[in-house]
DNA sequence: GGCAATTGCTTCAGGTCTCAACGAATGTCT
DNA sequence: AGACATTCGTTGAGACCTGAAGCAATTGCC
């Protein structure tokens, strides 16, 4: 949690960015801890697959594994990974492309679109949970802020791509 | 990244919860990618690593590894992991106590401080830069606002500690 | 004292994650 | 056509992460 404590000395107005920059990391941690729990649990699912799957529900055709990895942030290799085990219990399949066999697209099954949206539902309920005590302006406020911060960020990415 | 997809077909100002959660996840993963990069290729360190370090540095005594635990949100079997990796190149050193010889107490040694200064000043330097967008008085009211997320969550976490 | 519960750390299995290296298919350029 | 480069996915090593089970030391209760 404490990393947030690397900041504590640090003189009034100072070091804002670094003191937001922790509690970001404290915050999303402690949810997707929770979040994570409650997905094993209930579903037997974990973090990720949810991303994923998600991607997917929204594409009734499927999608490219590059495309998944790139909307997921997920590195190449690790969505092999995901989309193998995913198959493996019938969430999802794979089919090569004929056009150009190098591609593989990744789609729902239809066992895999119900589990999705049982998922989803779920997931929902329990953010509005964990967030239950926030203003709904302030809800508001923040994902405007956040934007800004998510842009700055972009903006300012080692040069490459 | 755009997990933040899954709520594009929300209905005006519903759902501002799963939009926000949303978009806290892919700030923080966008952000936290980025340092890690830098923390690998300029010290040859991890995030999980840095934040470790970040707590014995506050701590000139040390800290017995379930206290290292639950500062850093990283579980017990995780820590002794992290513990023995830095142990091994000479960051930090382990003792079990004389008292009580159930536990064993983590700090940095010299190496280590000289070390943890120079990417801790680095790490500062990141997180302006990557911010460096935002208006301070923004960052400001994202601090106050975020702390009530924390909060809230904190409530609502599975009844049990 | 004796013995069960508790505490503190380690170990283990399985999933996630990164980067780097590889191999196959396609594109491009001459 | 032939050679090179690029694109797409997989593989592999190493670290992280979790929950659960295991083991040892200590505490608490009779």
């Amino acid at each position: 949690m404490d990393l947030e404590l690397v900041a504590s000395d640090a003189q009034e107005g100072k070091k804002q960015e670094l003191k937001l920059w922790l509690r970001l990391l404290a915050t999303t941690k402690l949810m997707s801890q929770e979040v994570r729990r409650r997905l094993r649990t209930e579903f037997g699912a974990t973090l990720p697959q949810f991303d994923l799957l998600a991607q997917l529900y929204r594409e009734k055709d499927g999608l490219r594994l590059g495309e998944l990895s790139s909307r997921t942030m997920v590195t190449n290799g690790n969505v092999t990974g995901l989309v193998e085990r995913l198959e493996a219990d019938g969430t999802i399949i794979r089919e090569r492309l004929e056009d150009d066999k190098r591609v593989t697209v990744a789609r729902l099954t239809e066992k895999g679109r119900t589990y999705f949206e049982g998922m989803a539902d779920a997931h929902e309920r329990w953010i509005k949970e964990l967030m239950a005590e926030v203003d709904p302006a302030v809800l508001k406020r923040l994902l405007a802020e956040l934007g800004q911060v998510k842009e700055s960020a972009q903006k300012h990415l080692s040069e490459e791509d």
